[in-house]
DNA sequence: CGCTAATATAATGATATCATTATATAAGTG
DNA sequence: CACTTATATAATGATATCATTATATTAGCG
């Protein structure tokens, strides 16, 4: 890849993981997978803006999803260049905000309660 | 500084270091300091668009400045956070592309001539 | 199969970002 | 001090980004 390509696909990246909004969503995901209908319960937007956010990022390759019945869950790609990683290490954890105790039932997959 | 602030101060930077232009100039500065006529003889880019550019990487910290008669000189900051010392690693090295001579004498300090 | 819940996509409007042109400032020079 | 050069700032238009509302899709359940 010659340096334009190469610094134009590294701009991409910033631009995606740069976003206020992501940024939390990928602090939040440092703990572990989250599910989607997590990220709509924590986070002070709608749901669509949730669901767009996340598909950048996949499409971009910093997370991954896994799909389990209506539920997607999502993780961040442990292939991330480093200087990503090194961004996702300076942030700071994001834990949920309160103990709501139907987000959490809804949030634990149906296997866990059986 | 409590999460919500610390993340849109990186979310803040990181706008600044993502834009494809500004990571060129970075990559531009990592041999060291360029006068802004530098980046105008290299870049396709007009004077004014150079010079803020320069200015938001000048006021978010990432670049310093040092004034010299007419000529403004523009270096690296060397104190920079390690993600941000991080994403200028792997940038390519940009050199001028082409060796025209006016351009160099220009940018090259009234005293190294004496 | 019809209903509900979880998630995704489409359409659209508001705001931010970037580039350009025009103009200002400030230093050097004859 | 008038003129030129280097750089900065202001004004403005084009485009990108983000959020919202509306709608579609898909899985599970009675």
């Amino acid at each position: 890849m010659n340096n334009e390509k190469r610094i134009e696909s590294i701009s991409h990246l910033l631009k995606i993981v740069g976003d206020k909004n992501r940024l939390k969503m990928l602090a939040f995901l440092k703990k572990g997978e989250r599910c989607v209908c997590e990220f709509v319960d924590l986070f002070d937007l709608s749901q669509p803006a949730i669901s767009q956010h996340l598909k950048k990022m996949r499409t971009a390759g910093l997370i991954n999803e896994r799909k389990q019945g209506t539920w997607v869950y999502y993780r961040l790609n442990d292939q991330l260049p480093s200087y990503v990683s090194e961004i996702i290490q300076v942030l700071p954890l994001l834990e949920a905000q309160t103990c709501d105790c139907q987000t959490i039932s809804k949030s634990i997959p149906l296997e866990t309660l059986k």
